[in-house]
DNA sequence: GCCAACTATATGACTAAGTCTATTATTGGA
DNA sequence: TCCAATAATAGACTTAGTCATATAGTTGGC
């Protein structure tokens, strides 16, 4: 990387700053969706398919906050779980989608329109102030 | 708005749902870059301009956030204030974007330029799975 | 037989970020 | 004179997520 005098000063800033473009969070809720409507999974594998999203490009999200979501969506009737000891290894909670779920999603799809629109004005805002402030 | 019986109780649980699409509040910071790129303003200033874009859409966003995400915004140097005092009307905090908050706004691009990609993807897979369920 | 690694779920403490409410102050107009 | 608009800010609360940790079953190697 190269330095100019700016440059070293400016890069210390950088940390912790949402430009870097970790704060996509709140998608993780449509993305479980949709997986649930793919197939009936349980936790640990849902992080395993998140992680695999172009969201997440690989890396696993947190557990825990897969696990937290999870928990709040059900309580808000979008998924409902129920045990499978049948199987070997520790026990899995499974999770469908419900009807609420998938009325849900379909609502999403309507959000999702909306910020996709929304971002890409903001995107060809900001390219035409830094352009000309550059000419 | 129909009512069918599947109907009456998903409404009820639509309530706070992010499908609803309040929570696109990360990009306030590009937004107020982009604003005082363009010119120096105030915060009463800002939150006016902040409402007419589509992200609001002439909604007033909280001043309280705005104000808070100001002062955020100068402690990592991104902008800096002064007093004006020189006019009539009680004193104004005058903002403007620094070296580091252009830096700042030009990496916002490649961001906002991935959440745009991962946002249509998402969305895709969405309407995929939708429209399958509905065959 | 034991340990490490992987599978699987969950909780507590903490932090970041935002909302709602209220406060203070100036100015102009009915 | 009192109200509305302008302008900034603080306090309490809520939400959401991270980090560290706890628990427990299974598999494979030595």
């Amino acid at each position: 990387m190269t330095k100019s005098i700016i440059g070293v000063s400016l890069i210390l800033e950088i940390k912790n700053c949402p430009c870097e473009g970790k704060y996509l969070d709140k998608m993780v809720q449509p993305a479980i969706l949709i997986i649930l409507t793919e197939a009936n999974l349980h936790g640990y594998k849902i992080v395993q398919r998140l992680a695999e999203t172009p969201m997440f490009n690989g890396d696993e999200p947190d557990p825990a906050g897969v696990y937290r979501c999870l928990k709040a969506m059900e309580k808000r009737g979008l998924i409902v779980s129920c045990w499978d000891i049948s199987r070997t290894g520790p026990a899995k909670r499974f999770y469908r989608i419900t009807e609420g779920g998938k009325e849900c999603l379909r609502r999403w799809i309507e959000t999702l329109e909306e910020y996709h629109r929304i971002i890409g004005m903001l995107l060809s805002e900001a390219k035409k102030v830094t352009t000309k402030d550059r000419s």
